[in-house]
RNA sequence: GCGGAUGUGGUGAAAUUGGUAGACACGCCAGACUUAGGAUCUGGUGCCGUAAGGUGUGAAGGUUCAAGUCCUUUCAUCCGCACCA
């Protein structure tokens, strides 16, 4: 019988399809695992990075399958977004057609490599019925108070035509199409993420130790806290009457009160309101206007390239001090943090040093460092002329701060605060970088915002009986504006209030708002599927996911968004836990010439290809075998030939197997040294197979193991070894290269042994053990000893073994490790 | 700049708590079978050396009977964030 992957592979993936193999079943008193990988945008093709994710989760799923629990491993698609309307625009075709040809493509591609995908929970977030249940949570999510309509300064993308939330802004350009963003004023709908910053970041702690280190440090720092002192400044009589009166203050946000009296200027960002006010208002001359105007209006790199500002010629008052300090215009000051206004301490905050060395503002030293070797405090940060040629940022011990002098810096910010505190002036503040998360987007091929604007009642919610608002079928795109905007009829309604004439909003939802429920959608089953979007027992038992796998491009995106959602659906009442996904693997990118693959680059593989080729197992099993998971894979021509080899051999081989319907019993001290060692090596690839699945992932280091065992089937020639060699080992292998497997499995055991296999502990006692023997911690020979064999017995056998390199030396110490090795230490 | 990770043969990589470094593969070399082989099988393969032996996990120190593994310093590469006050 020869190995032909293509008739095994369809026949086995026929099979699985006609008996539903892979249905999970509804009894909540099984044991569950919920194995999910992130589902794909329908681009057209599976590239190997899609493989890498499913061949990963699949085997995990396979593996629980054999263990007997009810597994839930399902796929769709996350179907709406920009490339299906862009596709539409290139080739003025329809975006709901390029996209579901697309799924349907995608779906023989996923049966093609024998993923064992749940088939009825199959869904695309591009389905009306998917719509309908997203938009009631969205009406649920308004009612809440955590979805809001707000004029902003956004990021916009000329090229796509739509905003953008700032995760989707990556270097100051368009994270899609790489289009240098630009602000724009407009209405956009915003959830209140901020509201759960603080949650958010808590519960890191939570995945501590199931999610990787590194996407927990990226959500932190995305979210980043920082506690300070919040303070007013006010200007003074003659500043406020340049002002005419309309501003007296403006606060400020600090993380460093211990520097309070270092302030030499405070700065302004060019969009604050303060700013506008003086320049609409021609209090400033036409050069410093044109000035600020050249600031707002530079992208977002430019205006990190070089510090530059323009003082506006009016003062506040030092809050402790009482001095004047000039303000400032400056174009490092960010609006969209915390007040859009800082102090600036230029003797000890970098950029506020950078700043006053352009303009020549003073610099007023307050710490002093506590570095032994500096006798003389802030000197050696002096150059000849005494100026500070730089900022010292470290801790210290306060000067020049009136009663604060010689206490140390860290210490005295709670103290500072304190002050402000007891006096009114200021309060302890925590900050975030988070932002609220803008979900506006003037595209056609989103999920519609179900939202009506009347103009007696403002922003009126849809019914929920008249969900979903489904987007129009006749519709040209055209990449100008706003489709449903400009579409005939779709916008104009009747209030849902008071049925007068009334106009639907027209801009549709950013598309992680369905890859942020999808996960739940999937608890649903057929029972219910029409009725609604889960039940409550469906995600009592199902949820949280055992094992999430994806790409670490959606470390934050993706994963910060789907636990926000987890939290409001939590405090909507659906359901009662705090996180999704118990434990998450980041697969590492599949590489190819040492480079990441990329049509740009012409260095791709094509799934499709590679199967026709080889087969999906070869596909899967070289996935598996050449990298851990977490890494990054180099693809390999020539090793995707070994793994074909491999299972070609390992076919082959079966032959050596007897057919049977049990394991054989084995009288393990009757066998061979070879027959003994071959059975060892089968049940250490089981064990290792066990460690692989629940701990550590490697499924490298399992197939190796199963390669070990294969070799050392090969060194002996007993019938029954061989047996059972294959009742395991084909076992381990399902999950990998399952079509062999079931193959193999059905012609000599009928299937039977595709579930937990038992480890016969009788393989690992030996009757001798074989020792180490090193010099001076120098590996030199080996030594073979009884398993009974005393300390002393062992030693002198050692000595003897290494007599040669002992000689006459005086033997200083002798060290036994038990099953491992023995140390002979010797002088001279 | 801040944060995270990774450095082991010609290549992908193993080494679970400090205990015989390089498992398992790819590649290469030799042999067998063959009309033929880019098929299959057998053996070899870190480096230097004919050998004995020496040497070896980015570099330099340290702890230890023993270090890829622990500690200190340092270099390189990759990733993420980046004027966040």
């Amino acid at each position: 019988m020869e190995y032909n992957a293509q008739n095994i592979e369809t026949k086995w993936q026929k099979y699985w399809d006609e008996n539903g193999s892979f249905e999970p079943v509804e009894d909540f008193s099984l044991e569950k695992k919920y194995i999910l990988s992130m589902f794909p945008f329908p681009s057209g093709r599976l590239h190997m990075g899609h493989v890498r994710n499913y061949t990963i989760s699949d085997a995990f799923a396979r593996y629980y399958r054999q263990q007997k629990f009810n597994v839930l491993h399902p796929i769709g698609f996350d179907s709406f977004g920009m490339p299906a309307e862009n596709a539409a625009i290139k080739n003025n075709a329809d975006p709901k057609e390029w996209t579901y040809d697309n799924i349907d493509y995608m779906t023989k591609e996923f049966a093609t490599l024998g993923l064992s995908f749940s088939k009825e929970r199959n869904f695309a977030t591009s389905d009306e019925l998917y719509t309908k249940f997203e938009q009631g949570f969205i009406i649920d999510m308004y009612e809440k108070g955590l979805l809001y309509r707000e004029k902003g300064f956004l990021n916009w993308c000329p090229h796509d035509q739509t905003v953008l939330a700032n995760e989707q802004v990556i270097d100051g350009c368009c994270w899609r199409c790489d289009t240098p963003i630009v602000k724009k004023d407009m209405n956009q709908y915003y959830f209140k993420i901020t509201q759960y910053a603080d949650e958010l970041l808590e519960d890191l702690k939570k995945l501590e130790g199931g999610w990787p280190k590194q996407v927990l440090t990226m959500q932190e720092n995305w979210i980043g806290k920082s506690n300070g002192l919040e303070f007013d400044l006010y200007f003074d009589d003659e500043s406020k009457a340049k002002l005419n009166d309309k501003f007296s203050k403006f606060d400020v946000f600090t993380t460093r009160p211990d520097t309070i009296y270092g302030v030499s200027y405070t700065a302004l960002a060019p969009e604050h309101p303060i700013v506008a006010y003086m320049c609409e208002n021609n209090l400033l001359d036409s050069h410093t206007i044109y000035q600020i105007d050249a600031m707002k209006n530079a992208s977002s790199i430019d205006r990190q390239k070089e510090k530059s500002g323009v003082a506006l010629g009016v003062n506040v008052i030092h809050p402790l001090t009482k001095k004047l300090v000039p303000v400032w215009v400056a174009n490092f000051v960010l609006m969209d943090y915390g007040s859009g206004a800082v102090m600036a301490v230029p003797a000890h905050d970098d950029r506020d040093y950078d700043f006053a060395k352009k303009y020549d503002l003073p610099i007023n030293a307050v710490i002093e460092p506590y570095d032994t070797d500096l006798t003389k405090g802030l000197e050696y940060l002096k150059d000849i002329d005494g100026n500070l040629y730089m900022a010292y940022t470290g801790v210290g011990k306060l000067i020049n701060s009136a009663e604060f002098d010689g206490i140390d810096s860290n210490e005295s910010k709670e103290k500072i605060i304190e002050l402000f505190e007891n006096n009114g002036i200021g309060k302890k503040t925590t900050n975030y970088k988070l932002k609220d998360w803008g979900v506006s987007r003037q595209r056609y091929w989103g999920a519609p915002i179900p939202f009506v604007h009347c103009e007696s009642c403002g922003i009126v919610m849809e019914k929920k009986e008249n969900l979903p608002v489904a987007l129009p079928a006749d519709i040209k795109i055209t990449g100008e504006g706003n489709p449903l905007e400009k579409h005939p009829t779709w916008k104009h309604c009747s209030c849902p209030k008071c049925g007068q004439d009334a106009v639907r909003e027209t801009d549709t939802m950013d598309t992680f708002v369905e890859s942020s429920w999808y996960f739940l959608r999937y608890c649903a089953s057929k029972t219910n599927w029409e009725k609604e979007a889960f039940s409550d027992e469906q995600i009592k038992y199902w949820m949280g996911v055992d094992h999430y796998i994806g790409g670490i491009e959606h470390a934050i995106l993706h994963l910060l968004y789907a636990r926000f959602f987890t939290k409001v659906f939590r405090d909507l009442g659906y359901l009662e836990f705090d996180e999704p996904f118990d434990k998450l693997l980041t697969q590492g990118m599949v590489l190819k010439d040492g480079a990441k693959m990329s049509k740009s680059k012409g260095n791709t593989v094509d799934p499709d290809e590679l199967i026709a080729k080889y087969g999906a197992d070869t596909a899967r099993l070289f996935i598996l075998f050449a990298a851990p998971p977490t890494q990054e894979l180099e693809w390999n021509d020539s090793g995707v030939e070994g793994s074909y080899r491999f299972i070609k051999r390992f076919f082959d081989r079966s032959a050596n197997s007897a057919s049977v319907d049990a394991k054989p019993i084995i009288d393990h001290n009757s066998l061979t040294k070879d027959e003994k060692f071959a059975r060892k090596k089968v049940y250490e690839a089981l064990k290792r197979a066990e460690e692989v699945y629940t701990e550590r992932y490697t499924f490298n280091t399992m197939i190796a193991g199963v390669m070990e065992a294969m070799n050392a089937l090969n060194a002996q020639s007993n019938a029954d070894v061989w047996t059972e060699g294959y009742w395991i080992l084909t076992s381990i292998m399902e999950p990998v290269i399952p079509h062999t497997c079931w193959e193999i499995s059905k012609e000599k055991f009928g299937l039977k042994n595709l579930e937990k296999q038992e480890i016969m502990q009788e393989v690992f006692v030996e009757d001798s053990i074989t020792l180490g023997v090193s010099i001076n911690g120098k590996a030199r020979t080996e030594i073979e000893v009884a398993k009974d064999a005393t300390k002393d017995e062992i030693i002198s056998l050692a000595k003897e073994a290494g007599a040669k390199w002992i000689e006459a030396k005086e033997i200083v110490k002798e060290i036994y490790v038990p099953n491992k090795l023995v140390n002979i230490v010797i002088k001279g």
